[in-house]
DNA sequence: TCAAGTTGTCTATTATCATAGACAACTTCA
DNA sequence: TGAAGTTGTCTATGATAATAGACAACTTGA
């Protein structure tokens, strides 16, 4: 490592380089459609080697934050994703609105009982069979939001094979024969995303995520599912709509 | 990398795993002077070498967390610093339809002009003449919410003296003849306290804090007052209510 | 047209990361 | 005392990270 790190923090230099950067077009430093700096004046500024620099601008390429013109430089390509707030408000409608491509992808399904604060959101015993989905969405191809969901496994048997296949909250819903449904609770708060979190999300470590808890009641006010989201801040903005 | 990570993250998996670690020990799940699970059993659990586990522990035991006893086991050092995820405080009132009722203390009024941002927001000229009011809100004895509010000098003259006598934005804009108005827009994204806000509202440097964006508009829809407020993300929650 | 500055690609070297297996040293408990 | 289970240490291998230098391909502006 670089700087003054003798240490090694397990982080790669890259990952630092490219956080920095995605960092300063958050913050505006570098506004979109805008030139970054050379490859050469970004290595010198963060000490490392140029091809480092490359390293962390294909992240962010990848990623289609930046875009890399030959011969005249690299340029500021997106900007922060507006989330609208009301009942009824689903992923794909809200991207899909954009013009940016929703895409879900199942991390993991497994098998829980219900604490007491699921089991109050559920309205199930404590100790009730639940099933774990968690899920990961993009938005062209920055990863937006991490979310964890769980539903009664009595309800909806093999909810995660479902999910794994229809990779939509809705979808799989629908399925079990619930075709309408709506938001009852949301609660938001902010946190810091951990090393878990951070790696799915590309996000540096210590940065800001938007917590999202919900719960979701099908017409005659049963809960269906319950939710926690971690957004990735500098990523996204809500909106809330009030009349 | 290991589990279905194909793409690199730039976040060593010793890394992963120590936070992993550092969590169950923060959140309670290994409490202090008891025995973690063994290498082996750890290295299962995230899928990973023995080596690797042992990376992370030799990380976690050179910060003083853990304790290695060769024979028996690995022990949890340090009591951890309970603080909790999110607290109960609930400001709906503050940031849902309402957000009307701020009553606060006043840390500084002075004099501003209109960026290109602000002038969008309040209707006004780029280089318009402000008022510029930071205030902050307390519940109990806890700093809760550092806000700056910005109004037209030429619409609302000696506003800042104004509030400084009532306290509050409310009775500020009755003050100059308004009895109603309404919260026109209002987003909320997630950012790191900086210096000047950790030492007003008693945080740590790091920590999270809510950002929320308002602007509010009389009954004509003509902007009255745009405001940026901070709250400290530990404290305070907000709910949105919707159906 | 030309020079300066930019990104793209190649080779090469060293250090770290992650895995794998084997065995030693030690503790615990029956 | 002995077996089982724990941490400690060694060697080894392949993949990735980071550095370094050179040059090609291209854009920009004088």
């Amino acid at each position: 490592m670089s700087l003054q790190d003798t240490t090694s923090s397990g982080v790669a230099l890259w990952r630092l380089v490219a956080d920095g950067i995605e960092r300063g077009i958050a913050e505006g430093r570098f506004a979109a459609g805008e030139k970054l700096p050379g490859e050469m004046e970004i290595a010198e500024t963060y000490r490392v080697n140029r091809h480092t620099v490359r390293r962390a601008l294909a992240a962010l390429a990848e990623r289609g934050l930046v875009r890399a013109e030959r011969g005249s430089g690299t340029y500021v390509e997106v900007q922060k994703i507006a989330y609208p707030l009301r009942s009824r408000t689903r992923f794909s409608e809200i991207v899909g609105a954009g013009g940016r491509e929703p895409r879900g992808q199942l991390i993991d399904a497994s098998e829980d009982v219900a604490s007491r604060e699921l089991a109050r959101e559920l309205g199930l015993k404590v100790g009730a069979p639940l099933v774990r989905i968690e899920s990961l969405r993009f938005a062209d191809r920055a990863p937006i939001c991490i979310s964890t969901s769980w539903l009664s496994a009595e309800r909806f048997p093999g909810a995660g094979e479902v999910f794994a296949s229809v990779r939509s909250m809705t979808k799989l819903l629908e399925h079990f024969g619930i075709r309408d449904y709506r938001r009852a609770s949301t609660r938001i708060t902010a946190g810091i995303v951990d090393a878990t979190d951070a790696a799915r999300l590309d996000l540096a470590l210590g940065r800001p995520i938007l917590v999202v808890d919900s719960t979701d009641v099908d017409p005659d006010d049963k809960p269906l599912v319950t939710k926690r989201s971690r957004f990735a801040a500098e990523r996204v903005e809500f909106l809330v709509e009030n009349g």
